[in-house]
DNA sequence: AAAAGTAATTATGAATTCAATATTAACCAG
DNA sequence: CTGGTTAATATTGAATTCATAATTACTTTT
């Protein structure tokens, strides 16, 4: 049962506003001109504008009335608040998943991990994130709870422009992995409490945040005073 | 530091929309008219269709491309998964607090238990209720993370229209004071696992999942076919 | 009378226009 | 020059207008 997918103007404009957001052409606390990217994208101002509110309550962009849209500066406490967040949604997944996965559900994550494991041993760090980001979608998908799969994918959106985690020393690496093959066995066992809290402990989230320490500019206050949405 | 409160039109809108959800007066799958809403409030297209855009990222309505907006059906699944979702975010609330309240913060809590066991013992059910609210909200916020917050108070938005657990038997009051008296000790010790755990396992939560099984109607798949935003 | 097809109506999607606010530039006094 | 005031410009906020798709009503046909 495949779903329809929606394609308004404004979400597709939204998506595309978010990756330049991610990837950096879009500076955190930079003004965004409606007319500029109005003109970038080839659409009139309504749909642009229909996308800021939508990234706004997203948590990418803020909107300061009268004064345009900025993004949102991502400061340290941000992000560890964020990623405590996901580690708690993450061990949620693995209870659920543990409750509603089913045996064919945990074939395909084991297959997943023995590649993984390939990579891991040939030492391609690229490849093994992509695997280990597919085991990890696999089990949010195993827990069949629609809305903590939306509020995970929404909270990995906000920090996905710091999430790149280029230095990994082999110690984390083979921690991480030893983490996995627990989790793997804890799946197979259906121990709903034993994944959960190895997913909530994970190192995964904070390693990235520790090394994410002296990746974040935790500047002046800022120009454009605190606003928030009510 | 009290922060600027931003009060944008289409926000405006947004919540009004979202209190004629709450209080029924839109019913869950009806189309929801634009003309008839612009009238009702007195403003025009723009502002009313970014409000819907905002509704539908918030979850509680539905856009169906050139088929209007509808509000959200809620299943009894949906409910169901949203409370797991909130009881795990009360635990990492909890968990959280425990490591960042101030002696001040407990005091007030503390303050709002003893004033909530009143009205307890005066079964006064609405005035236990509002104290019962405002403790859990203490609680986040001493949890010093406003992605939390921001998160757990969408989840509730949500749900907030069968929230209205009116039969609460003696037993299960009587529970849930010992599980308050349980809480505040747990937080003057800054126990985080113990004040996590009972926040997660809370009957609060369950308490409304059971009695809603019977509130909340699960009829026919629906009119209008299963879209997603993507 | 029921079904199918077509025209008329209505609602939504998006661009344009108008109004209000903020930003910048120009000007002047000290 | 520097600081402040006012005018000019540009940008945002919201209403209106235009275009397109969906719904309804009405024929027409079987």
């Amino acid at each position: 049962m495949t779903k329809i997918l929606q394609r308004n103007l404004y979400r597709e404009v939204a998506d595309r506003i978010g990756d330049l957001i991610e990837h950096g052409e879009l500076s955190p606390g930079e003004r965004i001109s409606e007319k500029q990217l109005c003109e970038k994208f080839g659409v009139s101002r309504t749909p642009l504008r229909e996308a800021l509110k939508v990234l706004a309550t997203e948590g990418l962009i803020e909107l300061l009335p009268n004064r345009g849209a900025r993004v949102v500066r991502l400061t340290f406490k941000k992000v560890k608040d964020t990623y405590d967040l996901m580690a708690a949604l993450e061990g949620l997944s693995g209870e659920l998943a543990c409750q509603h996965i089913t045996d064919k559900e945990i074939t395909a994550i084991r297959k997943l991990h023995n590649n993984m494991l390939e990579h891991y041993h040939q030492h391609d760090l690229k490849a093994y994130f992509e695997l280990n980001r597919q085991i990890h979608e696999g089990i949010l998908a195993a827990s069949k709870n629609e809305v903590l799969q939306e509020m995970y994918s929404n909270l990995s959106q906000r920090v996905k422009r710091v999430r790149y985690s280029k230095k990994m020393t082999q110690a984390f690496w083979d921690q991480a992995v030893k983490d996995h093959e627990n989790m793997i066995n804890a799946l197979e066992k259906r121990d709903s409490q034993l994944l959960g809290q190895i997913l909530r402990d994970h190192l995964c989230n904070k390693l990235e945040v520790a090394t994410l320490a002296g990746v974040i500019e935790d500047e002046a206050p800022d120009e454009g005073h605190s606003v928030v949405n009510a």
